[in-house]
DNA sequence: AGCGGTCAGGTAAGCGCTTTCCTACAAGCC
DNA sequence: GGCTTGTAGGAAAGCGCTTACCTGACCGCT
């Protein structure tokens, strides 16, 4: 990766997303034609090996004619190195490899940025997978990135509660590790490799007892799937945090739906169906919240007046939407980039586990409990 | 791209994202002893030749007993075959690259469904590389993808008023064309392909006729950088629309900046200190529509009592602000699925061009001139 | 003149895979 | 038995590049 992709340092921040079809690719063969080394090398009248040096700038020295001969030919037949070939014989792995649930999701681009941030000063390639929180998909891309020969695999966003699942997942993972791979997760319990984990269960408690500062007692939680260990992390810190103030929050109270916009407002109408009186909507991430706000506007129901919504993420829209979403921020963007930065340095031979904390946004989505 | 990734009928829409950093990776040679395609043969005491046709499923036939001892042998070893050496002997390009502003922008999001939709459903690897609105960066990933032998390059998003960038650009993906590559653009004029067209001009005209029946008068223009041909397309429209109603629009009316919400809010409180009498906004994006509510809201302006708001493209978001943005709908997911396709049909030797209408969603943030 | 030491540049051996072509063997026929 | 035919499997030639190693020219030295 060099050569052609000139003066990278004057785009620091510069960055290019793949986006990979994982379906067999039965392309045909197209285009023959296009300029290889050799024909540089002959049109300068030289041999591929200082082609080479020269299009790589390499350590060996070429004379100032040869180089220039050289530098013509690339230009005149608009030479560019096939990428495929360079990575083979220089037989190294510069990319990074990233599993995300959906980098569309704000929640996943935030991560990202900060993936990329790290990945992109120390000139790394990365490769972003969607899985669509499909587990076996995680897998398929596991394969897929180890093909691909990256140096290092970051598995991002929540886990399963899946045992069959986190074996495979383990399995694989271990086995590339054993052929020099790096694996840091973000905020799953799968790997016992370095992570980092954004907290959780403390989220879920700033959150309880924001609940309980503000006299809620009819709270209804909106939650996402319930085989994502961010859901029940997070549930499981909200109930701590309310069990502290001697409220408990019965299973019927928590509502499981996608982890999207439309997730949210389809499980606040559940709860408001069953249970007009509530006056408190905790959902588990942001879109899950917005939704909360859309189906509250249109019943028409005053928000923070009459119920209160909390979010939890902090997205960038948070505090765009009428009104302002209370919510619980995480570090996304510190998240990515330390897990970058886990992943490449080979450092200490024990996992390491960073822990980032959340706190709470206070916005007007929330107030206190009408009386 | 075969083997390993089973059962991709499985999921239709799976898709994977790589970012790629550009910066010069100069990767260590990290990790040795990954297993072989000849450490599978030997391990299963056949040839490398007939444990690759195994292991693709050739067409070649192979006696039962050979075929099991190949699979156990890549079980045992957990092989996976190395992607770049079978690009190489296989030549034949496989992905598409596809090179967009920012894909974490709602707008190209949407755009990346539409083409990841047609992608996967050929069995093609996508590659989508982000400019950050960078004409220079836009050229070097052109270079980046020929060298990742795509079998197609698409560009999306506005285009650049820059006749240099704009020759050169063109000089590059003709070369690339020459070799056999194909190249599809999103509403961008630069090159003389295949290209889909959103209809940005109507799009504007749709504005200023909406503008007019409500009676605004005075009308500011929260526009993006006047570089982009997304932004004059945009205002030449609503431009010729006024004209029609014997109205027009002076240059101090209109403010350019970027076309972010940061952007959006910038250039309102720059229209509103100027001309406080102004009754209506009309932001080239949605997200600069969105910077412009925020302001409003931060200075108390009833929305849209006192100042109308209207927005461009119809994000997701447009619906979940308050109030719900009036804005011209771009139909986005089709412009990327028809440039896929169009990528991906050698079809008809002269160029096609094929144009989307943009549609008016009236919402809450717009109403009648107050008077 | 003869020697070793530089150094620019070329030669060729891979990197890990696919695929063409060839061999060897078994089957089928007169 | 000798012949053709069919077929499973192997040998080997690349794909386009990098790089260790070799060659030969040229220098300065005894």
């Amino acid at each position: 990766m060099t050569c052609v992709y000139r003066a990278p340092e004057k785009h620091p921040h510069c960055g290019t997303v793949w986006l990979v079809a994982t379906a067999a690719a039965d392309a045909t063969r197209e285009g023959a034609g296009v300029a290889t080394l050799s024909d540089v090398a002959r049109r300068a009248g030289v041999s591929p090996a200082t082609a080479s040096r020269v299009i790589n700038g390499s350590s060996k020295p070429v004379t100032e004619e040869l180089r220039e001969r050289v530098l013509r030919a690339v230009a005149e037949l608009q030479y560019v190195p096939n990428a495929h070939a360079q990575l083979l014989a220089r037989s190294h792995r510069g990319a990074v490899g990233v599993i995300v649930h959906d980098v569309s999701d704000p929640y996943f681009a935030e991560i990202t940025r900060g993936l990329q941030r790290v990945a992109t000063d120390q000139g790394r390639l990365l490769m972003i997978c969607n899985s669509y929180r499909d587990p076996e998909r995680e897998l398929e891309y596991v394969e897929l990135l180890r093909g691909q020969q990256v140096a290092a695999i970051i598995l991002a966003g929540s886990g399963y509660h899946d045992a069959d699942f986190t074996r495979l997942l383990n399995g694989k993972l271990t086995a590339y590790e054993a052929t020099g791979g790096r694996v840091a997760v973000i905020g799953r319990h799968e790997h016992s490799g370095d992570a980092v984990m954004p907290d959780n269960r403390g989220g879920g408690e700033l959150l309880g007892r924001e609940l309980c500062r503000l006299g809620h007692e009819h709270i209804g939680v909106v939650a996402g799937p319930r085989v994502l260990t961010t859901t029940t992390d997070r549930l499981t810190g909200l109930r701590a945090a309310l069990a502290e103030h001697g409220r408990e929050l019965p299973e019927h109270r928590v509502r499981y739906a996608n982890f999207d916009r439309d997730g949210g407002a389809e499980a606040t109408a559940a709860l408001l169906d069953a249970e007009p009186g509530l006056t408190a909507i905790a959902a588990l991430n942001d879109s899950m919240a917005i939704g909360a706000l859309a189906l509250l506007r249109d019943r028409a129901v005053p928000v923070p007046q009459r119920v209160s919504v909390f979010g939890f993420d902090d997205m960038p829209m948070a505090r765009d939407v009428t009104p302002a979403l209370t919510t619980v921020r995480l570090p996304l963007v510190e998240m990515g980039s330390r897990a970058m930065a886990l992943a490449l340095d080979p450092g200490a031979a024990g996992p390491r586990v960073e822990s980032l904390p959340a706190e709470l946004i206070f916005r007007d989505s929330a107030g206190p409990a009408p009386r």
